[in-house]
RNA sequence: GGUCGCAUAGCUCAGCUGGAUAGAGCACCUGCCUUCUAAGCAGGCGGUCCCAGGUUCGAAUCCUGGUGCGAUCACCA
């Protein structure tokens, strides 16, 4: 039994004996730094249902419990506050009983399934720093749901048809001199990228010359040449003009290695990628369903409509007057195929940007209204922009933060601040790069799935990622200062028997033993709350405590060999909690830095 | 204009279902490396929790009304 049920009966039935009522609730808190005990009954809350002085109140429980529950072996009151200092004997035992920490806080699989997206690339540029957001976010809740005993599914969705990837293929069939990847040694994507830029400065050139020329701007606009040919494109892909298709899915191939190495550098995959090529013309199906059931409206021109007025939204289309598919069929249409591929789901979450709010409060309620079990289980993982001080990125004017090269350059600061620090001299060259990525990618993890996904991000290139302090290198850090310990421990055999007998804990391993003991219903809430930053909160408040223990206590030089022993198996677990905690948020941990 | 989100130290952020004197990091200032890794530890400075009401024994937290910032409200995606 978990001691705040324990803590409750007994409280509950002291309250019954002294004072001749029940109580419903007990209330508790973890106790202030600044006062004596581990845990506080908050008596404040009891004051409805027991009357009288609180302070007496507290009195009396506090004695009760110290005599009637072992784990309980002193107690102070303040104000409205009853603080209970448990005993070495209930951490102690908490600690012994954990096999293997290294499994510990994460649940075993069970059947219920989810699938997260969390991409949703168009292929007509680089992944940027938006999307590296996107990416660590979704893939770290994932690990959560999954450490928290859901079976996962990672997907993407990959926006690989429109008029963006038309404009790209227009200004390299016309500029691109036949340059491919392999001609110019650019990454795929990174080239894919140049020619999006390309049309828009040709295009904006175009209109120059129109509006010069006495056209007004709005005119200009919709009939640059320029335009209209990428237009043209766009029907000849549609009808699958031999030419187009080709040519597109050339320069996507060329998108889709980037964005392999891209994920792949950044340390991240997915069971299944879905194409909107594939998916765009899928939900029209569902259209006729659900005009037979009353959820749809077809208009006098024939356009298809859903009525959430009663809801509090608007009038929201389905399917356009000409028949076609807009944006809400399509999504309609993915979800319900994801379903059909993998009957196991029973919910989905799409990590998606704020900016997308309403449209994805409109799709789970059409699919609620169509009658889907698993709607229920849908959620939007939205999150807040990342943008620059110089306000928000884009593609076209290329003000924006390649996602490639912010990781390279946290590698370069890793490199830097490593080589000044000179503590792995002895690391061959290779050893030495994957440690400065491993450290330069933990910073940037961590920098960004530590702040609630609702917030957005002001990233300031010019002042970069902080390595010290709440950072991802100050907890791999500690990790491997953890690891040092346990190779010196394995080195000399006398620290390595069990710890037996009665210690008497010190302060600083009973505040370790407490946090450790939090880890799995910290798992728990951030899948709850999907909600990473809960697992950073935590392993930093861990690590915190870790170092102070470190620093203000000795583990070799301990008095007793059962302290020694103690205090090495205490480190390990600290050790592995770090590295599982760690590996929720995406991030590796070092045995040398 | 309607709807949604955000507002806490100079800066970046925590603050769980309302609870004690609102906490970290960065920056600034003091100490601590002959001893388990100083990317660290110990301490100092720093607050009108956007404003005004309300609920409550008790509000940064909940409710109402403002202010500011952002997003969204297309037969675009």
């Amino acid at each position: 039994m978990k001691l705040q049920e324990l803590l409750s009966q007994h409280i509950k039935t002291a309250v019954q004996e002294n004072y001749n009522v029940s109580l419903e609730e007990v209330e508790f808190q973890a106790t202030r730094k600044d006062f004596e005990g581990d845990v506080t009954v908050v008596v404040f809350s009891m004051l409805r249902t027991v009357k009288g002085n609180p302070v007496q109140i507290g009195e009396t429980i506090g004695q009760y419990l110290v005599t009637h529950v072992d784990e309980v072996s002193k107690f102070n009151v303040v104000k409205g506050f009853l603080n209970l200092v448990l005993s070495d004997q209930h951490y102690l035992d908490f600690f012994n009983t954990i096999e293997n920490f290294s499994t510990f806080g994460t649940v075993p699989t069970a059947a219920d399934a989810m699938m997260v997206e969390y991409a949703s690339p168009n292929t007509n540029k680089p992944l940027h720093l938006g999307h590296v957001r996107n990416v660590l976010l979704g893939y770290s809740v994932a690990e959560i749901l999954k450490a928290s005993g859901k079976k996962v599914y990672k997907t993407q969705i990959i926006n690989d048809r429109g008029i963006h990837i038309c404009k790209s293929m227009l200004a390299w069939q016309r500029y691109g001199n036949g340059e491919t990847p392999q001609s110019s040694g650019l990454k795929g994507d990174k080239l894919v990228g140049n020619y999006y830029v390309k049309f828009d400065q040709e295009y904006k050139k175009e209109l120059e010359q129109l509006v010069a020329g006495g056209t007004p701007t709005e005119e200009a606009k919709t009939s640059a040449p320029l335009l209209l040919e990428a237009q043209e494109m766009l029907r000849k892909w549609e009808a699958g003009d031999d030419e187009v298709v080709s040519l597109w899915k050339k320069m996507n191939g060329w998108v889709y290695e980037g964005f392999d190495a891209t994920y792949e550098n950044i340390g991240v995959d997915f069971h299944k990628n879905y194409y909107e090529s594939d998916t765009y013309l899928l939900g029209k199906d569902f259209i006729e369903q659900g005009l037979q059931k009353g959820v749809f409206e077809k208009d006098p021109d024939g356009s298809v409509w859903c009525d959430l007025t009663d809801e509090g939204l608007d009038r929201k289309i389905v399917l356009r007057s000409d028949g076609t598919a807009v944006y809400m069929t399509q999504d309609i249409g993915t979800a319900i195929q994801r379903v059909k591929d993998f009957p196991d789901v029973n919910g989905m979450i799409y990590t998606v940007g704020n900016e997308q709010d309403y449209h994805f409060k409109v799709l789970f309620l059409i699919l609620k209204k169509l009658g889907f079990s698993w709607a229920e289980n849908l959620y939007h993982l939205s999150y807040g922009m990342v943008d620059l001080p110089s306000g928000k990125m884009k593609s076209r004017e290329g003000t924006v933060v390649d996602a490639d090269d912010l990781i390279d350059d946290m590698a370069a600061t890793a490199k830097k601040i490593s080589e000044e620090l000179g503590k792995i001299d002895d690391f061959s060259e290779e050893e030495k790069e994957n440690l400065y990525k491993t450290i330069g990618l933990g910073a940037l993890k961590y920098y960004i799935l530590k702040v609630d996904p609702r917030k957005r991000i002001l990233f300031n290139p010019e002042e970069s990622v902080d390595f010290q302090g709440n950072t991802g290198p100050f907890i791999q850090y500690t990790y491997a200062r953890i690891q040092s310990i346990l190779r010196k421990a394995a080195e000399d055999k006398n620290n390595t028997s069990t710890a037996e007998g009665s210690l008497a804990l010190h302060e600083k391993e009973k505040e370790l033993i407490k946090i450790l003991q939090q880890f799995p219903d910290t798992v728990q809430l951030a899948a709850q709350n999907y909600s990473p930053a809960l697992i950073a909160n935590y392993t930093y408040d861990l690590v915190k405590e870790f170092n102070s223990f470190y620093q203000n206590v000795p583990i070799f030089n301990a008095e007793h060999k059962a302290e020694v022993a103690f205090r090495v198996a205490l480190c390990s677990a600290v050790g592995e909690v770090i590295k599982t905690a760690f590996s929720l948020l995406g991030i590796e941990v070092p045995n040398r830095m």
